[in-house]
DNA sequence: CTGTTAGCGCCTTCAG
DNA sequence: CTGAAGGCGCTAACAG
């Protein structure tokens, strides 16, 4: 019985008589034996790790990255492969071009992609296999999963009309997230608005930081330059108990009086608040599950596909969101 | 130049003199060289990789998690190390064997960690250092970081009776997480019942499943019990929504005619609610940090050394509690 | 279908 | 303070 016959078995890179795997298997978990990950890795030229880049975003984390990251855990032990995770900040591409070279992992899967993502050249040029949770700008030749954040702006205003609103306010991430191209903010922002200028509707839009006391003043701010407000759409989940209160400040109820819907959110976090909030849900643990499938399948096809998925959010209709209040109902401007 | 004199310089094993140093480093940054991961810890036994144990809850995700899975990536990449995240199921010891078998990692870092853990035997007789981010109930030899939910309940009883309250009731998570022996749950319900023994108070406790649902229901029954309940103190936030909603329900008003006082959550979730809620809040991003420091702390010193930290939660008012209301406040039982 | 033999890229004893 | 050689545990050609 040869060394290389036993990784023969184990690998199955090679046929092996039933007898003797039979064997060696039987031996093998009665030693408890389980090959060794850093030579194998070596001399196979394949580690069979991969890393998730999850760089802490500036805005806070939410309960949104941990059902990607643990979604993309268990899509990545389940193939037989093990997940790094990378914290590097963004901006902090040495980090990353180091972590790169040491020739740990056979790919990565990014999370928090922007518009114009510098990890793109940085792993291209270094020839290291990726995929992208999300989507840049230009996305030829790269294999990504994101949510429809296109298809859920437009859905929510389709779904706020649908109700009798017509005055229909949206509130984005910060400025600097937004300005820096994070693509959620940006698409979502972008579809509400071609929503509302096909329907002949006017736009009021705000950046606004994501806390509760930022969320409280920019919807003074909105509702300053438009009084007839009957209804809110928000990409910033941390601002909302803001503008919960802002607006039951005014003597007004939700849905009754105002309505609010949140896109991006997940259940966990709009279910946490009072009322519950519709949202338009991105289905971030299949994200997650993608996202890592898509690298996997760089790694090991001899003809590496390149698949791009969008899938789209769920509106979920929670306590936060009705018909349109007769008496504030507006006229089309 | 040989290649050994090379290692030395970049490991620091052995005095190399300045003028050799100065010239292997110029050369490394300007060839763009990384040590092979792979082969250095083949050679070196010493892989540099330690593994994160958070094996997802039963109870659900909440943004504590992902604030210890932050904090102890950062605190493994300060550190020269990568850190792996595994997700295997508590009680999939099998599945935990195989991957300590691998000889990938260095140590692990063990979260959602039980009264009776069954961990620590597999490392234990495995030979793999390691530590508790939280504690067994036998703690001899073992290092860990925890946070002191036994003073928390104390504290909790001690705020809320100086307050004038003397109707306080408790919400526990969900049973079978309960009985399990879930060290924040067992311990906070412990010093809970201690402290009002010793005030001479009635203790109300139920456990919830971790949801709004659940929650409204608990606290109905909770209320049935004790009709004079002016305070509740949980370790279940997910229930919060619920709770909140069986009492303005009732007309009461929070906090002036209820408080509610939510045990382990950190202020992120807190401040989602509507009132943002009091909390007594773990520092889960400095446990994170130093359940990492505590495992390489082993694996660095010659003499490892067991270190055990308690770290003292913090109480942060918020808008969920108040004095005692007086038409409402009972005798002392 | 199985055995033999070089390495994978680095660390770490040896010797100088 | 530096160089030379062996080997970490496995895989992947090469033979048979």
């Amino acid at each position: 019985m040869a060394a290389s016959t036993v990784s023969y078995a184990i690998n199955g890179t090679r046929p092996i008589s039933e007898e003797t795997r039979r064997r060696i298997f039987a031996a093998m978990d009665e030693l408890g034996y389980q090959p060794n990950a850093l030579a194998r890795g070596l001399a196979s030229k394949r580690s069979r790790i991969i890393a998730l880049h999850f760089p802490i975003p500036e805005r806070g984390v939410g309960l949104t990255e941990i059902e990607f990251i643990a979604s993309a855990a268990n899509a990545t032990r389940e193939n037989g492969y093990e997940m790094v995770l990378w914290t590097s900040e963004m901006h902090n591409l040495e980090e990353l071009r180091q972590s790169t070279q040491q020739g740990l992992v056979d790919g990565v899967v990014a999370m928090e992609v922007y518009l114009h993502d510098e990890r793109i050249p940085l792993w291209r040029e270094a020839g290291l296999p990726f995929s992208l949770i999300g989507r840049s700008a230009d996305t030829a030749g790269i294999s990504y999963v994101d949510a429809d954040f296109e298809l859920a702006g437009s859905d929510v205003v389709r779904y706020l009309r649908g109700l009798g609103h017509t005055h229909i306010g949206f509130l984005n991430q910060s400025q600097p997230v937004t300005e820096a191209g994070y693509g959620p903010a940006v698409r979502t922002q972008h579809s509400y608005e071609q929503a509302m200028d096909t329907a002949g509707l006017i736009r009021v839009v705000r950046t606004c930081p994501t806390n509760a006391a930022a969320g409280y003043d920019s919807f003074e701010q909105l509702l300053a330059e438009d009084p007839d407000l009957t209804a809110l759409v928000t990409v910033n989940d941390r601002a909302v108990p803001g503008v919960v209160q802002a607006i039951t400040g005014r003597g007004w109820r939700i849905p009754d009086d105002f309505s609010l819907v949140v896109v991006g959110s997940s259940g966990s976090v709009a279910e946490l608040m009072t009322p519950p909030v519709t949202t338009v849900e991105p289905q971030n643990a299949e994200m997650g599950r993608q996202g890592v499938r898509l690298l996997l399948e760089q790694l090991e096809a001899r003809e590496p596909e390149i698949t791009q998925i969008l899938l789209p959010c769920r509106l979920v209709v929670r306590g936060s969101s009705g018909p349109c209040p007769v008496e504030r109902r507006g006229t089309i401007s």
